[in-house]
Order: structure tokens, then C-alpha cells, then sequence
DNA sequence: GCTTAGGGTTTG
């Protein structure tokens, strides 16, 4: 799945015998594997990940020399990248590039009554496809970083092809040990890759060519995808500084510093496509050639088997035969041997074993309609082909090599004995070890066999496998990135930022990928949040210790002033307060509020600016707060005056009720200084009382969306600029709620209606202290809810 | 770090 920068300009790497197609003329459902098609990046999409390793990116590409009569505007087609190359390109390519697309298929754009583009898109997935990359000027000297650090990585094949080097290749006939070589053979043997005893898995091939030697190879590599691309007997191989060896009176070759593979398929007139087990690689019409005269003489050679593989309905008992067919669903047997379920879309005539297996251990569908049963083959794969079958999907292509089909009962762990008594039914094992090329081997979706069995498998109905087109039906619904042209939906954008980073606008997907500690821009839309009641929005916080707290709710700090009322017990009042008493009218006999004044205060002629206030209930406290500047509820204890129990308000004023934070108070009843302070204010009060005053704030858990993924953030510390609204205000304030309650309802309407607007966010993300390991939380700052949007519109008088 | 494997007459 490679993707080449062009040095010198679009063509100079192309293979010569693919020709260009005009995006105009493409239509579904032909073969274009002799075809390139050529544009300019117009639109490049977000790199959107589906799952660990599986990607999608979109990008739209503009014929920029098109006919001049075939259209008034250049075509533009979709294009979707599946894979490594999705984010080969993502790194890679930017918007003005021009790329030539190869090995690419088409399929229905599901897009194209939106954006209006071309019918088709282009998909192009796994080994054949490929993308050319031209620059529209390369400056001479200044290579981006990523060149460089691409040409530092290149194996020795691209860094001669770099310098232009020409490849030489030794015929097998003429391998003398002790050298390192360049050479090109048919595939007579190979096993897949296999995990040797020491580092690396292992293939081992035997490869031929005109010289008709036949000769032994080895690649030995740490990674499975540099290992080459080998799907039958036949195919052709390029291997690049492979050392001869002499081993058991003939040369074998060993892969050695620099090593690259190539592979072809081995067949006369099939397309080139190679399939590279390097990042990058150089084909020139001369390898063309090669391949083509080893193809021809491996078909007068009858090297390639008549029947590379047999389909189900084929199958005799006894055979050893090689499968191309879709696994469906799969399960553990035991250690040492895994059920696969898989379909090729023919029907065996044998009746076939079935397996029982544990319940819910199956991945995939654990049952299939009668009618699609009778299609499914259960294979056993043993040993060491346990271990492979589990990078296994759902979904997956496959081809099984050398797997047996064993006529009768046959013993198989997992069964009842009622099951074992199976007469002449055939089972399909895969047996263990590597012998005759034993293996498993996923087929890139879009290889010539796999777009055959995909054509068979369409044809039956409610087909349950991994639909790409599907997948990118889903995905392409929502509207994409922010500087997509084709947002369809709302594009009213209500809030901005006013934060001063020119970063670039990002997917949620592409935030999420991002390491802790950044700041980014995003265009969303609001999903959900938490908490639905306003009310819990607010909190109480320390500045200190750190420490969030639920604002208490009105019971409860009701209970505790019911409580504190009810307590007969005296306190004396400290020196400095005049002290009064006030008989409840009207409630229980006994009991009194007593009211404490500070003498200084009463001094200065601002008797209505404090009140101390003990054996009142909630209510009362509340409505004599309207009456008095500052009111400090207080408690008898032991005999002395003391605050009240931080967890209720230490403090009204006016409609505002002031909390303390239990840790960081060292709570006494003292005098405020009033000396020389016009009004006292809840600060000079809870100084005064040895109180660490909490902070309200409004705090938010919304759920974003954009067309990529979905991101949890917070709201807090800019909670009030977004809202454009104190904390405070809205603690005490219904007007302030009310701005709050619509901004909600604006952004995210009620009744799940999709039509919402966009946000402009700036987004800060940390990695969480306390949360489990390795989560970054993210916060919305400097953004401001600039417009609401009232689906009720409220006509306001002239 | 410089080994690993070097087909093969086919278990369940």
C-alpha cells in the first residue's frame, strides 16, 4: 500500500503500462487495474480511525487537464484511502498536490447527491493501490523534514534509487556464494511467514527461472508486513541484496542489509500491480519487462498449478487443497486448535462436520440462517496456526493453504459424542507446523481474487460481512471537516473564540490522537451534557486545596438551621458584640433568636452592615438577609458562640449565600476591622472569621461531535465567559439561570433534533491526575456563546 | 544483538 513522492515530477516512477483515465469517463463496475487516474488535492479529509491500525481518510481530487469540451468544469471524484495508506497520505500529502492514483476500485459515491461530485468514488485499499505524489514545485534544497526523515529510513533500495543508481539483477543460474545479490524468480515453494526460534518470523521460498535452478530463500524479518507478499505458486518475486550461501551442495539466498521484495502476480495478462513489502519502491519499465518474460515462461513451463484454488463445491474427501474464502465468524476450541467459519459462496456437496462450541466464545455472528448454515465450512486450524488465526476478523479475506478435507467421523475436541457419530460428513483441518506450505494468509480486499469472491458473495442476500461501503456510508453522512465545503446540515455557527494560538482547526478524531498538554481549535456540534438540572452545574470550590464540592441543597441546609434553632442551650456572647434577644411570634413557646452587633460597627453608624444571628431557621435567615447587609449565622457550643457547621452557607448577603471550605478554615466568631471600609463584603467577613472562602463556579460535562468522533470536555474555568454570566449571578440570580437554560436548549435542543449549531471551540487538553491512567481530559476556554438560537422566536415589541 | 531456517512422503 504504498505511497511514493515523486522527485522529478509525476510519471518518471509511474509503471509505463498503465494508462490514464479520465475521471470523467469513470463508471462503476469495470476493471480499472490498468489504470491511473490523475488530479489535483482539492479537499483532503480527516484521518479517521476505525479501530486500532484501520484508517479512512477522503480527499477529493480536480482533473486539472481534462478536455476542454467535456465539461465546463474540471471533474472532481472522491477518493477514499483505507489503511496505512490513509495515513501514509494524511502525513504526507497536502491540498494542491498532484497524486496518481493506481490499483484503485470504483464504487457508487454514497456522497454524491451532496457534494454534488462525480457518481464514483475511488477506493483504494491494500496491496494494489497506490499513490503517486508530485509537489507543484519542489524547491531544489529545502526538502520538508518528513523527506528527510523518510530518506533516512529508506532501505538501501531507495537510497540508490535516489541516486539514480541502476539495479542489476543476476539470473540463478550464475549465483556464486559470498555475494550479495539483486534477483527475479517464479515462486515454485513457499510457506507464509512463520515465528522462528530466534527473533524474527521466517518465509522460506524456492524460487526458479529460466536457468531452471531451482533456488532455496530465506527472509528473515521482524515485522510480518515486510515479509513478501506471496499468495500462490507462480507469483513473481524481486528481491533486492539477498546474500548467497552455500548450504547442502547448492546456493540458497538469505536476505541481508537493505533488503527489499517485491511481489507480482505470475499470470500472462494479469495487471502489474506489485505489491512492495517497503514503504517505497522502484518499478521502470524495464522490471516490466522482466516480469513479463519470467510470466510467459513460467506459463510454457506449466509452472503455475492448473487450478490455483479449489472452491467448496470442488472439495473431495482426502484432498489437500488451498481456500480463498471470507471468514464469518470464529472460535476458540481449545489451546491448541481455533474454529474458523468461513464461506466462499459455493456450496459443498459432502455434508459437513459441524463443530459445537462454548457459548458466547464465538466472534462474529454465533448463528446464521439455515440457508446461509448450508454455505459455511468450519475449519480447524491447529498448534501454531492458533496463534495466527487470532489477528483474525470477522470479515477478513483469506486463503488456507494445504488444508485437509477428512472424510468420516473424525475425532474433534469440542464435540459431543452424538456429534463425533457424524457419518461420512467431511471436516476441514488445518493441521499444525508448516509442512507443504500450511497457513493462513489475509488477502488485501481489493486483490483480483478477492474482488471475484466479493462479486459471488454479493450476489446472496443479507449478506453479514464488513461492508466498506456501508462503513463509509455512516461515516460520511454527518458533514466533515471544518473546512469541508459540504457541511449540509446547520451551519450557523454560534459561538467564536478569543484566544490568541493560530493553531489549525482539527477533527475531534484528530484531537483525540494528540498527546496531552495542546491547545486546539475545533468546529462541533453539541451531542449531550451533564448535569441536566442547572442547579448542579454549580459548584463549590477551593482555591487552595483544590478540592470541589456539590453546593448544598436547600433541605439540607434547612435541616441544620432547624436543628441549631432548636437548641435551648446559652452562649455567651463575645466581649465586643451588643447583644439582643427576639421572641419567635407565633411558634413554639422557649423559643428566641438572639441577634449579635458588632459594637464597632454600631459605633461607625453602620448597624444594618453585619448581623450575627443565632436560633433562626433557614426562612428566617433568609428573609432578614434582605434587611441586612451581611448576615453570619451562629451556633451555640459549649457554651460558647460559634460559627455554624461549614457544610451550610457561613454568610448571606442579600440573596447570595457564601460558603467555607471545612479543610482550609480555621473558623472562630471574631469582629470584622471595619476601619476605614466603606462597605463590608463577604471577604473582609470570612477573613475576619478565620473562613477560606469556596468560589462558586459552573461547571459542565458536554459531549461534542463533529463528523470524525465524539469528545467528552469540561466546562469550568471559562464556564462564565462562555455563558457570558457569573457564577455567582447564576447561584442567586433566575435571570442568569434562564441565559444559562437557553444557551442549553439552543445548542442542544430538546427532542433530539439534529438540526444543531456549530461551535467554534478552543480546547485545552492535560492528562488527568486522579482519573486511571493515561486519561486526558479536556477543557473549553477563551470561547464565547456569541448568538442564541430560540426556536420560539419571541417577537419583541418595536 | 547478526540468530532464526535450510520444504517434503502430511495427527487431531
Amino acid at each position: 500500500m504504498p505511497l511514493h513522492v515523486l522527485s522529478e515530477g509525476p510519471g518518471s516512477q509511474i509503471p509505463t503500462h498503465l494508462t490514464r483515465v479520465s475521471i470523467s469517463l469513470i463508471v462503476p463496475r469495470t476493471d480499472y487495474s490498468d489504470n491511473t487516474v490523475k488530479g489535483k488535492v482539492v479537499h483532503k479529509g480527516p484521518l479517521v480511525s476505525l479501530a486500532e491500525d484501520k484508517y479512512i481518510l477522503k480527499t477529493v481530487i480536480q482533473e486539472e487537464d481534462s478536455q476542454p469540451n467535456s465539461s465546463s468544469q474540471n471533474p472532481s471524484i472522491n477518493m477514499v484511502l483505507l489503511g496505512a495508506l490513509a495515513k501514509d497520505f494524511s502525513q504526507t500529502v497536502n491540498q494542491g498536490d498532484t497524486v496518481v492514483a493506481t490499483g484503485f476500485t470504483v464504487g457508487k459515491s454514497p456522497t454524491a447527491h451532496k457534494d454534488l461530485l462525480h457518481p464514483c468514488n475511488l477506493l483504494l485499499s491494500g496491496d494494489p493501490a497506490c499513490l503517486y505524489v508530485s509537489r507543484p514545485s519542489p524547491p531544489v534544497d529545502s526538502r520538508s523534514p518528513l523527506r528527510v526523515k523518510r530518506s533516512t529510513t529508506l532501505s538501501g533500495e531507495s537510497s540508490r534509487a535516489a541516486k539514480s543508481a541502476k539495479v542489476s539483477y543476476v539470473g540463478l543460474g550464475e549465483l556464486k556464494p559470498g555475494s550479495v545479490v539483486n534477483v527475479y524468480g517464479v515462486v515454485t515453494f513457499f510457506k507464509q511467514p512463520f515465528k522462528s526460534r530466534g527473533t524474527d518470523f521466517c518465509t522460506s521460498l524456492k524460487i526458479t527461472d529460466q536457468s531452471n535452478q531451482r533456488i532455496g530463500c530465506t527472509v528473515f524479518r521482524e515485522k510480518l508486513e515486510e515479509h513478501p507478499k506471496i499468495f500462490q505458486i507462480g507469483d513473481i518475486i524481486r528481491m533486492h541484496r539477498v546474500k548467497t550461501h552455500f548450504f547442502n551442495d547448492s546456493i540458497t539466498l538469505v536476505n541481508t542489509f537493505g533488503f527489499s521484495v517485491v511481489t507480482f502476480d505470475g499470470c500472462v495478462g494479469k495487471a502489474m500491480a506489485p505489491r512492495p513489502s517497503s514503504r517505497t519502491f522502484q518499478f521502470d519499465p524495464e522490471d516490466q519487462r522482466t516480469v513479463e518474460e519470467l510470466r510467459s515462461w513460467a506459463a510454457s513451463q506449466s509452472l503455475l498449478p492448473p487450478v490455483p484454488t479449489i472452491p467448496l463445491s470442488d472439495v473431495t474427501p482426502k484432498a489437500y487443497f488451498d481456500l480463498t474464502c471470507q471468514l464469518l465468524a470464529k472460535a476458540p476450541i481449545d489451546t491448541t486448535c481455533t474454529l474458523l467459519r468461513v464461506w466462499d459462496g459455493t456450496r459443498c456437496p459432502h455434508s459437513l462436520l459441524k463443530v459445537l462450541v462454548e457459548p458466547n466464545t464465538t466472534e462474529g455472528p454465533s448463528s446464521f440462517s439455515p440457508d446461509r448454515e448450508k454455505l459455511l465450512a468450519n475449519i480447524l486450524v491447529y498448534d501454531n496456526h492458533v496463534e495466527y488465526a487470532r489477528r483474525l476478523k470477522p470479515g477478513d479475506f483469506l486463503r488456507i493453504y494445504n488444508l485437509r478435507a477428512i472424510p468420516g467421523s473424525s475425532k474433534v475436541p469440542g464435540l459431543t459424542s452424538s456429534q463425533s457419530e457424524q457419518a461420512e460428513c467431511l471436516a476441514f483441518h488445518l493441521h499444525g507446523g508448516t509442512a507443504y506450505g500450511r497457513g493462513i494468509r489475509v488477502l488485501p480486499g481489493n486483490s483480483p481474487d478477492v474482488q471475484e469472491l466479493k462479486r459471488v458473495l454479493e450476489s446472496f442476500p443479507q449478506v453479514d460481512e464488513l461492508n466498506d461501503s456501508e462503513l463509509l456510508d455512516v461515516w460520511c453522512t454527518p458533514p466533515e471537516s471544518p473546512d469541508a465545503k459540504a457541511i449540509e446540515c446547520s451551519t450557523v455557527c454560534v459561538s467564536e473564540r478569543s484566544c490568541s494560538h493560530a493553531v489549525q482547526p482539527e477533527t475531534l478524531c484528530e484531537v483525540k490522537l494528540c498527546a496531552p498538554g495542546r491547545s486546539h481549535h475545533v468546529r462541533v456540534q453539541l451531542r449531550s451534557y451533564q448535569p441536566l438540572r442547572l442547579h448542579q452545574a454549580l459548584r463549590l470550590y477551593c482555591t487552595r486545596c483544590k478540592t470541589m464540592q456539590d453546593v448544598p441543597d436547600d433541605e439540607y441546609v434547612s435541616s441544620l438551621f432547624s436543628g441549631a434553632s432548636r437548641d435551648p442551650s446559652p452562649c455567651s456572647p463575645p466581649a465586643w458584640a451588643l447583644s439582643g434577644r427576639v421572641d419567635v411570634p407565633g411558634d413554639a413557646p422557649n423559643r428566641a433568636m438572639s441577634v449579635h452587633l458588632s459594637t464597632q460597627l454600631l459605633s461607625e453608624g453602620k448597624t444594618k452592615q453585619l448581623l450575627f444571628l443565632k436560633g433562626s431557621t433557614l426562612e428566617e435567615t433568609c428573609r432578614l438577609a434582605t434587611g441586612f447587609q451581611n448576615i453570619v449565622p451562629v451556633m451555640s457550643s459549649e457554651g460558647h458562640m460559634t460559627l455554624m457547621d461549614l457544610s451550610a452557607p457561613f454568610l448571606f448577603r442579600g440573596r447570595k449565600r457564601y460558603y467555607g471550605c471545612p479543610r482550609c478554615s480555621k473558623a472562630s466568631v471574631k469582629e470584622p476591622c471595619s476601619e476605614g471600609v466603606e462597605l463590608i463584603d463577604e471577604k473582609i467577613i470570612a477573613e475576619a472569621l478565620g473562613v477560606k472562602l469556596l468560589q462558586v463556579v459552573l461547571t459542565m460535562k458536554l459531549e461534542l461531535q463533529d463528523a470524525t468522533d465524539t469528545l467528552d470536555v469540561y466546562l469550568w474555568r471559562h464556564a462564565e465567559s462562555f455563558f457570558s454570566v457569573s457564577a455567582e449571578d447564576v447561584a442567586s440570580n433566575q435571570e442568569a439561570q434562564n441565559r444559562i437554560r437557553q444557551t442549553m436548549d439552543s445548542l442542544c435542543p430538546q427532542g433530539g433534533s439534529t438540526d444543531r449549531p456549530w461551535l467554534d471551540l478552543c480546547l485545552t487538553s492535560c492528562r488527568a491526575e486522579d482519573e486511571e491512567q493515561n486519561q486526558t481530559c479536556f477543557q473549553i476556554c477563551h470561547s464565547t456563546i456569541t448568538k442564541l438560537l430560540t426556536a420560539r422566536s419571541d417577537p419583541q415589541p418595536a
